[in-house]
DNA sequence: CACTACAATTCCACTATGTGTAACGCAATA
DNA sequence: TATTGCGTTACACATAGTGGAATTGTAGTG
């Protein structure tokens, strides 16, 4: 293969494991289940070299083959991983004493949120009253669409940052060149919902004591919200915030 | 390398790929950050090789590196894959209309648990109202120790039933061994929490019409629970379980 | 401050092993 | 039964992943 690796980042990087994590991504894109042509013509890999990589995920459980139709998707292995990943992290054990009581102040859902690869991703939630019918847990959304990946991109390092405007479309980049820095200094940030079923965001962030944000917390409140009561809102949630991120740095 | 694999599943497989996942399982063991050279040991794998691999891992946010002590961990890349294998799971989308009610008629925290590896990962939760000091939410639990895990392993094939066995302490595979009719056709399981943070558990499981349990749905009590209110509170988790269970297999 | 110990990182020769091309099997149509 | 469209396997070649040893970096100690 051509030696056109200029990118330094992946110096004494395996071949192999780069186009594994690359099925994931592609697994991760998309309908659950996809063909194994499909995945060979987007990753540009050969057919067979996309068959050996997925059956060797499969035996890991990090991949899984719909049995009907021979389809493949992500496997119930990532789960076990990332419930592993989530349960040392220390921001969340630090969020944890407050959630309920954070809910049980504000009658909202209260969310925890990463950002990851330019993403905002939703790892942790307490539920309020209300809940609607659509409770989508698990959400996976572009940082910048949301007012907590707002937050955490704001504040999170250049190759983070770019990450993030890479992630998003078009309009939401044009914006956010604009307002980094007012997004970075906000005491909290407030994203009103696009879909009529999608709540609205308010959140700000959990800082680690250098000034970074390692997570974001949010609660989902109505589109029509007052001023004044997303003010008081965003004092709970600062408060908690604040004292989760000294433990943090304590210890 | 010697040629002893005698193992059927393994063949077509990549040793790479296999190497990466090795790491990935170590690393979720243990402590949250682990020294090169234990990793390299545990694995049997040379040190430089180890280094290539978790180098190519923290390239992809699935593995990370301690800036301070330089050594390694999971990385978040995990909870984005997962977090996007569970937003498209059936079950979960089957379950999330009824988990908010359960939580608001029972009182107590409603969880969902899956079966990976022998092991019941806890991937969706609706919090009570107590909710005590102790909000472990991620857990990664071996199967045969919690209520949900024995309903999944119970009603699992029989190499998922085996890794369920592997995974459990001596006690609880010899409990196992005996109690697995038992389990399959009890209409709801109870198992008293064994630390005395550790909240008592109440699981049934969620069919997919094939009777075999796609998923646990359960609630965390008190140990001091008495026989009645546990009927009622299995009563009230079947109900939403076959609920559930019917919108998985009607499409 | 030198010296030591230990851990992560890089170098390098070797061939094991991952790769693509092409053939195969096996369903579902028509 | 022919045909199409998949997923799966065979095979030969050279890429690219491997382990041992050398090298850097970082604390800890006298």
């Amino acid at each position: 293969m051509a030696e056109s690796d200029v990118r330094p980042e992946a110096r004494g990087t395996l071949g192999t494991v780069r186009n594994a994590v690359l099925l994931l991504d592609l697994l991760s894109e998309g309908p659950a289940y996809q063909h194994l042509n499909d995945l060979a013509e987007r990753s540009g890999l050969s057919v067979a070299t996309v068959h050996r990589l997925l059956r060797s995920l499969v035996l890991a459980d990090l991949a899984e083959q719909d049995p009907r139709s021979a389809r493949y998707g992500l496997g119930p292995g990532v789960t076990r991983l990332s419930e592993r990943y989530l349960g040392r992290l220390p921001v969340l054990g630090a969020l944890a004493p407050y959630l309920v009581r954070l809910r049980d102040a504000t009658g909202h859902t209260v969310q925890v949120a990463l950002l990851v690869r330019g993403n905002a991703v939703y790892v942790d939630r307490v539920d309020g009253q209300d809940g609607g019918i659509y409770r989508d847990a698990h959400r996976v959304r572009p940082a910048l669409a949301t007012a907590a990946g707002r937050v955490l991109a704001a504040s999170a390092d250049t190759p983070a940052w770019d990450q993030a405007l890479e992630t998003a479309e078009r309009e939401q980049r044009e914006l956010a060149e604009k307002k980094r820095d007012a997004w970075r200094q906000a005491p909290y940030l407030y994203v009103a919902g696009e879909a009529a079923a999608e709540a609205s965001e308010l959140a700000v962030g959990v800082s680690d004591g250098q000034g970074r944000a390692v997570a974001a917390l949010a609660v989902a409140v109505d589109p029509d919200i007052t001023e004044e009561r997303a003010g008081t809102l965003a004092r709970q949630l600062i408060q908690a915030a604040t004292a989760a991120g000294r433990t943090l740095s304590h210890d």
